[in-house]
DNA sequence: TCGGACTCTGACGTCAACGTCAGAGTATTG
DNA sequence: CAATACTCTGACGTTGACGTCAGAGTCCGA
């Protein structure tokens, strides 16, 4: 007899406790229970006892909850809107990906798309936009220092000769 | 008799008030004596009853931490470390220019501005790395859904024809 | 089946970065 | 020189994003 390890389609998926999420996400389990509290992610299982399990796509949102936060700097509120999103991105895949969805609905949906990652592109684009701006007046100086540093230099080449 | 103003050298440097700097910078008047509180900026003088005056150069310092806290994402502390960089580039230059300064010294003067600017240059690279890869995946995902579009397109050229 | 490790749900605490308010003083303008 | 607008210094309040702790329950390997 065959074990059901045999049978089982590609991999077991393994949830993991709290305690290793957040190890594996590097944030408290408080961050954990408290994105839940506000409705941004949900552990896709828990234990008969009422323990919490998380699956890997879970951990996903987790760390994109992350660099939300330290990349772009939104608060939680806005993420919730960004994941919003990423949920509505997930249905619409589907949604286009299923065999009765006929071509002029394929449109619609890939035009929805389309709008949602411009709006993103367009936050990203506001921080990027400042960053570099900030990034060329370093550059700027340092360039500076760096003519003046070779300047002085070549002067010194000329009197010690 | 002249009056005072024409003798004046350029222009009387205009102070304003808390409320005039507050909305010039568009910050609170409660975040200006917050960042005093903190020693991150010094309104150049207070009339005689007491009264803050901030010049141009104290509302450029404020427009300065506003940039940190939004676009690097730093708090006060980290701030203040910026803000105390930059008065010793201010110091430094200022020494650079003296007349009675030799070459060995003036070269160690640029030396020191270059690591301080080196410095910054890579605070913001960092950011800006992580958000560059962000937005690469933004694209990457907007390409895709504009190839889809254009396939679209071409078969229901095809079709009507 | 039992002991140690892990996790649960409240509930209160904390910290940064201000918001707000009172009561008193200051500046300005007609 | 009075009315009006602004500003001062405390001091307490608020908000977001968790930290921490207690008391009880759950899981798992020996």
């Amino acid at each position: 007899m065959t074990t059901s390890t045999e049978l089982a389609p590609p991999a077991p998926a393994p949830l993991l406790g709290i305690g290793r999420a957040a190890r594996e996400c590097a944030v408290s389990e408080r961050a954990l229970r408290y994105y839940q509290q506000l409705g941004l992610i949900t552990p896709s299982g828990r234990t008969p006892g009422g323990l919490r399990r998380y699956s890997e796509e879970d951990l996903g949102r987790v760390r994109r909850i992350r660099e939300l936060q330290t990349l772009l700097g939104l608060n939680l509120d806005e993420i919730r809107v960004v994941l919003d999103n990423d949920d509505r991105l997930a249905k619409v895949r589907q949604e286009y990906r299923s065999t009765r969805t006929g071509a002029a609905r394929r449109r619609e949906l890939l035009e929805e798309c389309l709008a949602i990652h411009q709006a993103t592109a367009a936050t990203i684009d506001a921080k990027l936009a400042g960053l570099k701006r900030f990034r060329a007046e370093v550059d700027g100086s340092l360039e500076r220092v760096r003519g003046l540093l070779a300047e002085l230099d070549s002067r010194a080449g000329l009197v010690s000769r």
